[in-house]
DNA sequence: ACATTAAACGGACCACGGTCCGCTTGCTCC
DNA sequence: GGAGCAAGCGGACCGTGGTCCGTTTAATGT
């Protein structure tokens, strides 16, 4: 989220990085000038139309520019490049899953034991995963960028939070990396469409993964 | 491996794709044409002075076409796009990695009891890519390609293998999905250069999870 | 109101990946 | 060794991502 711009703007950040992880739900673009701000919503708007009509691989900077009414420079300067837009775009969908296990009903929200969280919170991103594949996928251009999308990171500290919750022993970081790699959005896609997997599959396998790991249900 | 060519030679595989998969050790580019075969080496030499040269953010599909003394239209042909030939580029390399895991000596190769090799298969897979970390995340453009490429195909079946041979229970396939992906080439890069973890602890988290997974050492 | 200035704008420009198609060349069969 | 032909070749061509820089504009201070 934050939509921080990957370049220009640098970071004017002075030190408050670790509320800014926490409050990253869903974007706050930090304060842009009105006219600014005008154009990247409505470059978001085109954006998310345009891919709507064609599919993502057909979604061209120029056009959405020229969608939006404005230059392709300034495409660029809002988003950093095609991936950044695809990232910000993205931002604006994961807003219901992460409001549904930051603060939502049992049993993915707070008010479940960390164990129950945990069992109920994969099946809940493979569904979203499901339902944003083709944005998702076309936003992964590079590898290592996803590690640093605020979205991800947000994940990956709950997920950790609640192996720790329920008291899984071990090093909770690199666990909650690989809870979330047996959930990758890719090797979801790839299960299940490419092999036929049914995705109830992966979520048994989600389940006996977390319970191998010591979150008994 | 294969080498195959990703769209232009068709599928002239009759019925033996099962003992492509199992004899894709490295790279046999099924026959060519003598001048063909010839181009095929010339441009696999050119890339790899060039990306040792120049970094393969660097390499481009022109430049490696005129140090290899051809036509551009000729690398398409040959390696499909650009991330087909760095995938060819990454088989070369992955001989003594498959041949150490098929073939050679314990506790990796077949002498050494089921569980044994699991445990050291984790760690040769992250030095293996750690060495090879520039080109295998150049290769990685397009999220869902990685598991079509046999070496990984190689992998997800020797680690399903071993599993079973270790009496793991549950989904096999799925375990060895998960367990790879706790060794992506992505992740172990994340960790050890942007989060400074050392490389031990990712060891050390591998036998930790194979362990939880119910193959003892 | 006006001046000042940093930010935003936009479109010409460039480099690279990928395609296309007319030409050439190495194989196979007589 | 020659004919026929599928495979290979190469470079002109095109679309798109990304950069650059001269111009415009919104905010701020007086």
């Amino acid at each position: 989220m934050t939509g921080s711009l990957p370049l220009p703007p640098g970071p004017p950040d002075p030190g408050k990085a670790r509320q800014a992880l926490v409050l990253s739900t869903v974007g706050e673009p930090e304060q842009l000038r009105s006219d600014a701000a005008r154009n990247r919503t409505r470059l978001l708007d085109a954006a998310s139309r345009l891919m709507a009509e064609r599919g993502a691989a057909n979604l061209t900077m120029e056009s959405v520019a020229a969608a939006a009414g404005v230059g392709k420079g300034t495409v660029f300067r809002r988003f950093g490049d095609r991936t950044g837009l695809l990232i910000a775009l993205l931002d604006h969908r994961e807003g219901l899953l992460q409001a549904a296990f930051l603060s939502g009903p049992p049993p993915m929200g707070p008010d479940a034991p960390a164990a129950e969280r945990l069992h109920a919170f994969g099946p809940a991103v493979m569904r979203h995963e499901r339902d944003h594949h083709e944005l998702i996928l076309a936003s992964r251009t590079d590898p290592l960028r996803a590690y640093a999308v605020p979205a991800h990171r947000l994940r990956l500290s709950h997920v950790a939070m609640l192996l720790r919750g329920a008291r899984v022993e071990g090093d909770t970081e690199l666990l909650a990396h690989t809870l979330l790699g047996s959930i990758d959005a890719a090797l979801v896609h790839h299960l299940t469409r490419r092999r036929g997997m049914p995705l109830e599959a992966l979520d048994q396998g989600w389940h006996d993964l977390v319970s191998r790991l010591g979150a008994a249900r």
